[in-house]
DNA sequence: TTAATTTCTGTTACCGATAACACCTGAAAT
DNA sequence: ATTTCAGGTGTTATCGGTAACAGAAATTAA
């Protein structure tokens, strides 16, 4: 502040005050780098956007200008010029008070991603959906009714979670994280596996199924698969009225640590001992696994990460006019809690 | 869509293919609606801006060609001109993972509200501070030892949640919040009523304690007040280790949902009965108040409001030219769990 | 040595909006 | 009837960048 005071009383001082002065304060542009290097403005965006047309000996002159002057790109300016908008729209098509909070993560990924490249992002939620200006738009939570909405999307589009119409996207490795957790439950000493997934039918909670049933018969063990509604009281109801078929030393392999909640709340009250007469492996680690009494042991998704990496792949999508970018999986770690005996050696995982 | 389609096809059939066409998409700009309106577009630009400044048959001219047309006005080119940035920054200054989940819900609401007049959000973490360019700022989290980084920010600043230091702020009304959960708490029938708090010198933490003081004196029942850090293990181990002074028909007032978890918790690990033999009311009913079992009475704050009045005060001050806002505050809703008797007529209340 | 390229840098026009100013009307004042 | 003035509208320059083109210098080819 003190700068720009200065700065102001300098030039009024001077009498020089120009327009530009009254209009506004954005203190260095193109232009001061420019005239600092003895260049030409052209020259300074070459540098910036197609480094290799320029000379070094220039490239240094104008690196060195930039740095002395602390250019900061005007985002708004190059929008214009670009004809782009500097926005990616980030749509969030579940509910959010029925999810877990990871949200708040992959946001923060995704925000830190789009700042480095003075993006900045616009939340739309199912109840808000004004798909207006932007350059490109990550989509979470999108499910089958969503696919329509999805289409019609005009600008680079990439979909946080696997799907099945062909669209870039980032996901946990959902299948190999529950192949860990099965291969773990079953090194950890438990007799019985059950899974509880979650009853929808859409890839992430396929594959997870797939990455248990892979491993059980593996191992030649007795599946035992349920799927539920993703809330906490319906497994604990569940549990409940299925309670004969669990004999001590099963495991609970709960597609979320929501349904692990419900699961763990009702083997208390029915006044066994967590981990040794049952265990519990949840699955997302965000939140709810640390709210959890003991801790959940569940898997735990790089839920930053993979936000920054939908960010990256927006904008390289958007840089290469739309070209599409596959997808990229993240694998989970497998986070030890109080619900599992954990004799395991770490190391003899694969 | 389909216009968008119709549009592009005439243009290129009428083999007008212009730079503009060669270089971008944005359809609408200022200047078709004021050829279609038959009037400059300075005129078109006072209809939005300074509408007063317009006779009312041009305005009635200007209103239907933009309807028409479907403008949707630049924002990257009304930032250029305005100097401006058409982006707020959000400054989470908390840790998030120790944090409830209803930053999600505060920065729903933010968003929507910027939408609409076509700002975006950039989200900024303690770890991530890039104070670039921006409009303003709303910040929440802030604790003390944030109030200097606070006040180097050059540009209008909210902050969510009450503070010292004499910002304009956006809170929940945290006193009469506890005031009504202590009232309601004594006509449930509860004798004793016991306040764990969260242990900051936070103005927040200050105006709850406040809210129940003021209840217990007015009925002249002797105040218990402890606290401790916001974990529901704190408060688990808390009852644990203080159980002798609480004997059946003690109601835990906490300042947290998350506080009130660890005292659910314990409770039932002794075999004891609620909402019977103890009361628990929790406070801010955003996502654990659901997770808990049973139910938690909570004070649910209204997240997504905030947010937008967040967003509201924030793009008044920039219009304002940082022009103080003073505060607002929103009360809380009672939503009543199975932690609580629930034997009071909810309209005896104040 | 001169013509033909290639490589690099500068000039110009433009992106879509806005403030400042110029101008033009008609009503009020003299 | 003429001057003043106010309100209402159009014109111009500008915000800070970028693509397309033009032009100069350095290479290469003949």
């Amino acid at each position: 502040m003190i700068f720009v005071i200065m700065k102001e009383i300098m030039f009024s001082t001077m009498l020089q005050a120009t327009r530009k002065l009254e209009r506004g304060t954005h203190l260095v542009t193109l232009n001061d780098v420019a005239k600092k290097a003895n260049v030409s403005k052209m020259t300074v965006s070459r540098v910036i956007n197609h480094p290799e047309q320029v000379t070094d000996e220039l490239k240094k002159l104008v690196y060195e200008a930039m740095q002395d002057l602390n250019y900061r790109p005007n985002a708004a300016a190059k929008a214009l010029a670009n004809n782009r908008t500097q926005i990616i729209k980030l749509l969030i098509l579940e509910e959010m008070d029925t999810t877990e909070p990871y949200y708040m993560f992959l946001l923060t990924g995704i925000a830190n991603e789009l700042d480095k490249s003075a993006y900045s992002l616009q939340l739309l939620t199912h109840k808000n959906i004004q798909i207006g200006d932007s350059d490109g738009y990550i989509v979470c939570g999108m499910r089958k009714q969503d696919e329509e909405l999805v289409k019609s999307l005009k600008k680079p589009t990439v979909i946080y979670g696997k799907n099945d119409i062909g669209y870039d996207y980032v996901d946990s490795n959902n299948e190999s994280s529950m192949e860990r957790a099965t291969e773990y439950a079953i090194r950890d000493g438990y007799e019985k596996i059950v899974y509880i997934g979650i009853d929808v039918d859409e890839p992430f909670a396929l594959s997870r199924e797939k990455g248990y049933a892979k491993v059980m018969e593996k191992y030649g063990r007795e599946k035992c698969l349920y799927r539920l509604e993703n809330r906490s009281r319906y497994s604990a109801r569940f549990i409940r009225d299925n309670w004969a078929d669990f004999p001590k030393n099963t495991l609970f392999l709960c597609a979320s640590d929501r349904l692990g909640m419900g699961v763990i709340r009702e083997i208390k009250e029915k006044g066994y001992d967590i981990p040794n007469d049952y265990g519990v492996i949840g699955h997302d680690g965000v939140f709810l696994d640390q709210i959890a009494y003991p801790h959940l042991t569940t898997l735990k998704q790089s839920t930053a990460e993979m936000g920054a990496a939908c960010a990256r792949m927006v904008l390289k999508k958007v840089k290469e006019n739309g070209k599409p970018q596959g997808s990229e999986l993240f694998e989970t770690e497998l986070k030890l809690g109080g619900t599992t005996r954990n004799q395991v050696k770490q190391s003899s995982l694969s």
